[in-house]
DNA sequence: AACGATCCCTGTTGGC
DNA sequence: TGCCAACAGGGATCGT
């Protein structure tokens, strides 16, 4: 699943393709991969068509190419989005396509349609899901006291928090388990119950899981989910220390790990390094 | 405002 | 073996 480090990882295999290129040609061939310029494909492509992309940046889950004039494209990878760089074979459910004034192209495929492509103008933008969401968690992450103001009071559990983009951006299921794991903190626990001590721990642990995923290509959970934009899959599946692995034992201290459903998502911890307080 | 439930979507998996 | 329901989840939206 695309989380910040595979967004990342995206990011700097399209930033040398798309930075300074123009968008000669453009198709966008399904409409839920329009659905933030009204469903509208055309929307998408008459607003690209000419303009030169200035370069690649990402915040949270989400990737931004300004444009030369005042507008953005932004992408969303959602649950199988990949961008695939001057693509050899036809592949299907590729829902964008753009030729490139520099020879390249690029495309987009996203079996499940979860991810988009939209061209905002600066005012769209401040309403897009792209200015609901907090700092980045690996560019610009909060500190200790900036993350407990934005924490303070709020009873939902900690991993609801962590999924909503809100105090910080970026994980997703799988790396808000293992940063909760190694923080050695109870995912249930209401955000607001979180000390300076165990805040400190979680910003020390998601730099550690984003930074270790990064370096090792990504999590690909099977071969059709996510890929690293040059086909490959991702490497850090095997290092994952409690995300999937319900039922087996604990690395650290061998007791079983256990899941609880959080906002209808699985939420994986060991219930001996993650104890309740 | 905060929070939880629901929906979207398709490839894969598990049960019968 | 074959069929089909269940499952996976990021974000938007809606109801409480």
């Amino acid at each position: 699943m695309p989380e910040l480090p595979e967004v990342e990882i995206t990011k700097r295999h399209l930033a040398p393709v798309l930075g300074g290129a123009m968008f000669e040609t453009v198709e966008v061939t399904h409409p839920r991969t329009a659905r933030h310029n009204q469903g509208d494909p055309s929307i998408v492509v008459s607003r690209l068509v000419g303009r030169r992309a200035l370069g690649v940046g990402r915040k949270g889950k989400f990737l931004t190419v300004p444009l030369d004039n005042d507008m953005t494209m932004v992408a969303h990878l959602g649950m199988s989005g990949r961008f695939v760089v001057d693509p050899e074979v036809e592949v299907i459910h590729t829902h964008f396509r753009a030729h490139l004034g520099n020879g390249r192209s690029v495309e987009f495929v996203d079996p499940r349609t979860f991810g988009f492509i939209a061209v905002f103008d600066p005012e769209e933008i401040e309403t897009s899901g792209l200015a609901r969401i907090g700092a980045d968690a690996w560019e610009n992450p909060p500190g200790v006291d900036t993350l407990a103001d934005s924490l303070r009071g709020r009873v939902a559990p900690i991993k609801a928090l962590l999924l909503d983009q809100g105090p910080i951006s970026g994980l997703g299921n799988i790396y808000a388990d293992e940063s909760l794991f190694l923080a050695g903190i109870d995912p249930l626990a209401p955000g607001g119950s979180l000390d300076a001590g165990d805040l400190e721990r979680l910003l020390v642990a998601i730099r550690q899981v984003l930074a270790t995923a990064i370096d090792n290509g990504g999590t690909s959970l099977d071969d059709l989910a996510y890929l690293l934009p040059d086909g490959r899959a991702g490497e850090n599946l095997n290092l994952l220390l409690v995300y999937g692995r319900d039922g087996e034992p604990c690395r650290r201290c061998g007791e079983i790990i256990d899941r609880v459903v959080i906002r209808a998502r699985s939420s994986h911890f060991c219930p001996g390094c993650q104890a309740k307080r």
